[in-house]
DNA sequence: GTGTGCATGTAAGGAGTTACATGATTGC
DNA sequence: GCAATCATGTAACTCCTTACATGCACAC
């Protein structure tokens, strides 16, 4: 069984050092969410797949009676990590957009509902791109220059998705057609 | 039991006219693949439960022998659609990009693999904005304006990202830092 | 006569979410 | 003392993909 992207989250956040599984959903939510979302139903399954596959170790780190477990890369890990991430194929994209869908089977709303339809999903849009905002300087800090690129990736995206919508919604709104 | 969007997917394209099973997998590839996928192991199931339901009728439109089953909209059917695609709540949006998250971790690579992933991203968002712009015409034929603008809004983002990933990659090899 | 497209379906399995359960520590 | 946060985990469930199975019709 190989591991799929959700344990590839897990492998490279350990690569930037030692993590329990708590920490590893926690700096997933502040970097890789946007992207690639994950949740404790994933991951603790998860480290116990790659501690028997080798890839990972686990060391106790409990204090006192409260139960504390870090993970590591073995290089067995490290190899595999850098195996994948250098592997140049194609990937998979995919995108879930219930608005969008919504916005494709707009005949069955009237313009009025069209037009307030678009400005939520400028506004959602920007919120995403508000919330990203917030955790830019701590991925403009750190040593890893990718990090921050896809961070400012994922802003630019909402901004400019906010953008797209407000201009539709102003469109609609004046009547006019046609929009290059 | 309600609908999720899949179901929804099904309802929007029987709102258009009554098609079949078959059919209505060709236009949700050739429309609203790009943001919302589907397969005939949703499909067929799907059709079912919505007949259950009372929300779609099947009639039968077989050829001679060879079996063809047409759904249409009921009137309850219509009125789901309607109060569904109204709902102005924010819906969710979500993203699952391996190549994204290849490129979060490159630290594992060196800053030749780097650009080399980031020229694949490139060419990866082109390839999709070209194929949708295949289809455009289509969507441009069509009564359903917003038919067209989900479409106009796909090929838009997938032409924008191959531009900001094409500017990375040049950034980064010629060793300039800091991009606004 | 044969390959392509039309047409319908199911079974198995993988991936992921949600809700729940439990308990310790820290700061106010 | 209480709330928030740290910390770990599981069970049930939904959603979706993939692979398979079957067969007709039509154009070449």
């Amino acid at each position: 069984m190989k591991p799929g992207p959700t344990a590839y989250v897990i492998l490279g956040i350990l690569n930037l050092g030692p993590h329990s599984g708590y920490d590893i959903k926690q700096l997933a939510d502040l970097s890789t969410r946007h992207f690639w979302a994950t949740s404790y139903g994933q991951i603790y399954p998860e480290l116990k797949r790659l501690t028997e596959s080798g890839l990972i170790k686990s060391e106790d780190a409990s204090k006192g009676t409260r139960q504390r477990t870090l993970y590591h890369l073995t290089a067995k890990g490290k190899q595999t990590l850098h195996t994948w991430a250098a592997d140049p194929a194609i990937q998979s994209l995919e995108i879930r957009d219930e608005m969008l869908l919504k916005l494709f089977f707009a005949d069955a709303m009237s313009k009025k509902e069209t037009v307030t339809h678009l400005e939520a999903m400028r506004r959602r849009h920007q919120q995403v791109a508000a919330g990203l905002r917030e955790h830019e300087p701590m991925a403009a800090a750190q040593p890893h220059r990718m990090h921050h690129e896809v961070m400012k990736f994922g802003i630019a995206f909402h901004e400019w998705s906010a953008d797209w919508f407000g201009k539709l919604a102003k469109d609609l709104e004046s009547g006019r057609e046609a929009k290059k």
